[in-house]
DNA sequence: CATGCAATTTTGACACTGTCAAGATAGATA
DNA sequence: TATCTATCTTGACAGTGTCAAAATTGCATG
């Protein structure tokens, strides 16, 4: 009976807020999710969110890592079932670049300003986006010994670098600047040729 | 007479206004910036900026399309002056860099999500953003035939998965994810290891 | 100089936001 | 049954962008 719309307490309004707050972002982006009218929406009145959330930003923190675990099994099961290991690197960079465009506003929360400039990144987040960048380094590690990517430079400064080329691809499309992506394909290609040592 | 305070009209509000609104997300970010706050330092009511600027978007291009006119008078200062080729362009990606982080809240106006994706993005600013990046474009063809950037792909894509990295770099210092500034040299150099075609 | 017009600035108002404080209600526990 | 705590509600406040209508100014024309 604890699902019942009728009752005075909600059954699970922390989970009901995290779903309708991500759909809401999904669908008309962060700058139109209001307090107001998620508890609105799940049906409950203007401030009982704020007992489940500190505020609006550790709502935001919440749905961000949820996306950094997201990730980083994404990684992971990448990284466990590839065949060669060139050929897992280049479907990650596809699998980014994909995952960025498709859950484009919460990968803006996960590596956007509103959160870690603008906004107080909750310490949660923090650990969680860190760990999903541990996973990274250590294939890099990998992907260097394989020769998939260059030697050249720390397994740190490899991954920062080649990340921070995706993160830059990720973003000029998300945010709507003026690349069609019609271009991402060619694009990809060519940023992988870049990234990688062999240069073919 | 035109400059005394004590006057009904302002004199030149339009200019003010800009200032005062550079100055002040300059110092605290875009997200403290008000409308009615801006109004008020510079001295004059709530309203007024409205009929200067169509509304707080058409300010926020307005110091946009400054970057981007400041953007290109260096990318062709440096693009004349240099010696080498080579040494232009990392001169460029050095300064590229300086500039977005010295200058990060106008940097996020010019490519960020505020003005392209969650604002609307004036006509005068969309036009001086592709004129910069026709100015890159043709420097990136030169560079080509210079054998400083890789000739395995057209000027276009070359330029923008050059720029896509660089812009990378920028946002994840800008927007205050976990990396520290002291890492940033190395990354600059390593980043150009990356995008010029002699690897070395 | 006077008069009217257009540019500029003002006050008033509205709907919306995040979030705090105090009270009400439900379910669990003793 | 009584009490305690988690949960939710209503009320309130300060702040936001911006529209409409009124007021004021400076300029150009008579």
């Amino acid at each position: 009976m604890s699902t019942l719309k009728t009752q005075y307490h909600h059954g699970d309004l922390t989970k009901s807020l995290l779903e309708s707050a991500s759909l809401i972002i999904k669908e008309q982006g962060v700058e139109s999710l209001s307090m107001r009218k998620l508890a609105d929406t799940v049906g409950v009145s203007r401030t009982a969110p704020y007992h489940h959330f500190k505020d609006k930003n550790a709502l935001l923190c919440a749905l961000a890592e949820q996306g950094f675990h997201e990730q980083e099994h994404m990684l992971r099961a990448l990284r466990a079932q590839s065949n060669t290991a060139t050929e897992g690197f280049k479907k990650y960079v596809h699998i980014y670049l994909e995952y960025a465009l498709q859950h484009n506003e919460v990968y803006d929360l996960m590596y956007g300003r509103t959160l870690w400039k603008a906004g107080n990144p909750s310490d949660s987040l923090k650990a969680a986006s860190k760990q999903t960048f541990k996973a990274w380094i250590d294939w890099v590690e990998e992907l260097q010994e394989q020769n998939v990517l260059p030697n050249n430079n720390t397994p740190l400064r490899i991954g920062q670098t080649t990340w921070a080329s995706l993160h830059g691809l990720a973003r000029l499309f998300i945010d709507g600047i003026y690349l069609s992506t019609e271009d991402l394909p060619d694009m990809i290609e060519q940023m992988i040729k870049n990234l990688c040592s062999t240069s073919a």
